[in-house]
DNA sequence: AGTTGTGAACTGATTCACAGCC
DNA sequence: GGCTGTGAATCAGTTCACAACT
């Protein structure tokens, strides 16, 4: 089970966008793609897409290409989605609001199991079918309900507070909203969305006469 | 005004980055920053800020650093954000909703002035002070409110569709909140937000045993 | 002293090209 | 015929190191 190479950073991303792409794949019953095809399918060589897999071990079929559902199943256990994580929203504005209720993330595996808001207007309040709670009951219910992941969905300016809180109380992974770098020490993971970040891509792009899009090829 | 140099892409990132620390920094009073400080606080070298800021000129003063005001001044007519564009949101659910809400964008420049969404139940309905419009009228609307930006908050299956017809209809650029990668023509940009990208990517760092952070060094 | 801007050196990522397999 | 996996070659991005400036 040994793994000694170092995996380039723009492949872990692009592993999500082989896994989402063969995932469509699988609902209309293709059995296998080529890696010509499926590096096509998302603006990339037929070669970037081999040697990304190829980190991982060797999934492909010489003469055949890749088998959909072998490889789905490969590259969840690669991204760690093959199995649950309880996840608690802290925040429970608008993009907390949208988080909760967005379905995928329950079918990639994170279960909201807790809702936190520091707002009494709303404490002891249902949204989306989830008791909101007070952030006083964080690092108990942490503990009790095994959370693992935390979404920051508050604002900038106490994000790293109640990122050091939930850290405190046991949390592994963080996934920030808040347009902040966040400190933590290195035991814990951090992946963060800024809206504003890509409005700003968006709009450089644009001023520029606009030649390639800076899309998701590496990015997103 | 020519500007001959190819810009790397990782370093049109970084400016959104540089830019939000830099305005964090004027509501503080500072005046000045080094490269250096304003690499550590992002988790970057001093050479590498000092290096993509000189892709667009010469901003720095040598023995005092980068005058704060004068720098965002640059960063922003860099980036696009010193004009103001409309925008139009297609897609009322809840992405879309928090989107409207989001008071950031506003800040940025961006003008949400239309909401479309194909959903008769809500068409004509009021949603954080915008009325829903039918798609019927996206055509029209974009050409009479001179919108340049769409943004897709829609299911999936039928966000290629929308990105056409906004694109048909005269949309400069795209912020795409679905999870498919769009076909456009290379005259129009995207730029594609993927919440469940992130959460992989976290859950990635979570099972690896988590030695860095992928934050947003160069990915976001 | 402190700091920028930049060519040169280096590190990392992508593409090429082909042996080996179906 | 088609296709993968991978070393070698190329390309891109980052860091080094230092002259020039305050």
């Amino acid at each position: 089970m040994a793994r000694p190479q170092r995996i380039p950073r723009p492949t872990v991303k692009r592993l999500s966008l082989y896994l989402r792409e063969l995932e469509d794949l699988a609902e209309h019953q293709h059995e296998t793609i080529s890696s010509k095809r499926l590096g096509a399918a998302l603006g990339l060589t037929d070669a970037q897409v081999r040697k990304d897999l190829a980190y991982f071990g060797q999934f492909g079929h010489p003469g055949v290409g890749y088998r959909v559902p072998e490889l789905i199943g490969q590259l969840r256990k690669i991204l760690g989605t093959d199995r649950n994580w309880n996840a608690a929203v802290v925040g429970a504005g608008n993009v907390g609001r949208a988080i909760i209720a967005y379905q995928r993330f329950r079918r990639k595996g994170f279960d909201v199991v807790a809702v936190f808001d520091d707002d009494p207007a709303i404490i002891d309040r249902e949204i989306a079918g989830h008791r909101v709670r007070s952030m006083s009951d964080l690092a108990r219910l942490v503990r009790e309900l095994d959370i693992k992941i935390g979404v920051l969905t508050v604002p900038a300016a106490v994000a790293q507070e109640v990122t050091d809180r939930l850290i405190a109380a046991g949390v592994r992974g963080i996934l920030n909203f808040a347009p902040v770098r966040l400190d933590v020490h290195d035991a814990v993971a951090v992946a963060s969305v800024d809206f504003s970040v890509a409005l700003e891509q968006l709009a450089f792009q644009i001023s520029l006469g606009v030649t390639g899009s800076l899309d998701e090829k590496g990015e997103e």
